[in-house]
DNA sequence: CAACCGAATGAATGGTTATTCATTTTTATG
DNA sequence: CATAAAAATGAATAACCATTCATTCGGTTG
């Protein structure tokens, strides 16, 4: 009887100890997403993974270390997607901008699972330094990044009055803003509308370069 | 020794029933803020009010429910804030859509205890449908009338590329996303700032109202 | 195949928490 | 002032939950 559920669950004992955790965190996210992060427990998170209750201190050493790698875990994900972009010498700054956007709002950024996350977590900030300082860190890292697009795509057209720093932050909260209606407004709002009100903003600052491309 | 509490807070036992259903609203967002929606206990929201463990019970029922009046308290504190600015006969178009956005950012709506609860929620709604139905309709009740406003404005200018409804969306998002800035980078962006950049926006699309308006 | 060792299990534990309700305190009434 | 009604209290309860760790399991090695 014991024991049986990590084998007939596909995941065999002597797979990396890397991969547990990830399993384990990706649980974690689905009963957050399913439960809310208040109602999340050790139980509800080992049972979805298929595993048993004590199977997460054995990898995390708590319930809280468990919660900050998710947060980290979804954190990075999405720093290094757009990582990947800011480094792709094959694309000019316009099409990095672009590729920006796309994955902004690309199926694995913004389901609602993840979404339901990161919200969540957002709401605990305040309380909890560790969360916080890690959303401070990605968030600095990102407008670094963005606004030396913004910085640099200005030159390439007549954009005297365009003020990078600002585009940067317009773009990022709007951004998130638009992750909130997908969240609670699931109907109401779909993924290439997100998208295509962000692509209208940016219009607005660089029309040379994006108006009329808000297909994609 | 017992029962000197309600008294010691002023607040006397012949208050209205409303009002101490307020206070403990209030209380339950300063835990909010305070520990997180996670462990934010009935110990602590009865001891942030200075009352005692069996109050909840007797004026919310249960916990869930207290939670829930607590989200009504913001949503209907933000709802009928910008109701007045619609509603008052003394603005025009311009000065109302002005109004909106001051009180986007004002004092009372951008305290970051509130918007700790705001994102607390948010993050819930996809497990606790009462929770997504409060949000959904306070949602569709301002975009109604932010969309009307700007219809409005479009009559009253060289406006023929402009969106109503697109505006409307993105600056709801964009407001909404600001709202994320101010709680987790509270030393990086300051309310004015903030403000000034949902005014940045609003200027490219209704040049002739909103250019060089940024102050306020 | 036997012996070993890291991985996983899950019953048991102890601490926490929402809820209840008999009792006490305060206010209103005549 | 006496009495009743309403409001508030907080000790007690029962349910829940994170964590522990003795035990079991499965893969590896010689």
């Amino acid at each position: 009887m014991a024991a049986v559920n990590a084998k007939s669950n596909g995941t065999p004992r002597s797979m990396p100890k890397q991969a547990r955790r990830k399993q384990l965190i990706q649980a974690t996210i689905k009963c957050i997403a399913k439960n809310g992060l208040s109602s999340t427990t050790m139980a509800d998170v080992t049972q979805q993974a298929g595993l048993s209750i004590g199977i997460v201190n054995l990898h995390f050493q708590s319930k809280e270390k468990l919660l900050i790698e998710t947060l980290r875990y979804i954190s990075d994900e999405y720093t290094e997607g757009l990582n990947k972009i800011y480094n792709d010498k094959s694309l000019n700054t316009e099409k990095k901008i672009l590729a920006h956007i796309n994955f902004d709002f690309s199926r694995a950024i913004i389901d609602r699972n993840k979404l339901a996350v990161w919200f969540a977590f957002w709401g605990e900030t305040k309380s909890r330094p560790t969360y916080l300082s890690i959303c401070a860190s990605y968030v600095s890292e990102i407008a670094n990044n963005l606004t030396r697009l913004f910085v640099l795509l200005k030159q390439q057209g007549d954009y005297s009055d365009v003020n990078p720093d600002l585009v940067c932050t317009c773009y990022t909260a709007l951004s998130d803003g638009l992750w909130l209606d997908l969240l609670i407004t699931p109907k109401g709002m779909k993924p290439a509308q997100a998208q295509a009100v962000a692509m209208h903003y940016l219009a607005t600052q660089f029309p040379e370069h994006f108006k009329n491309k808000t297909e994609h």
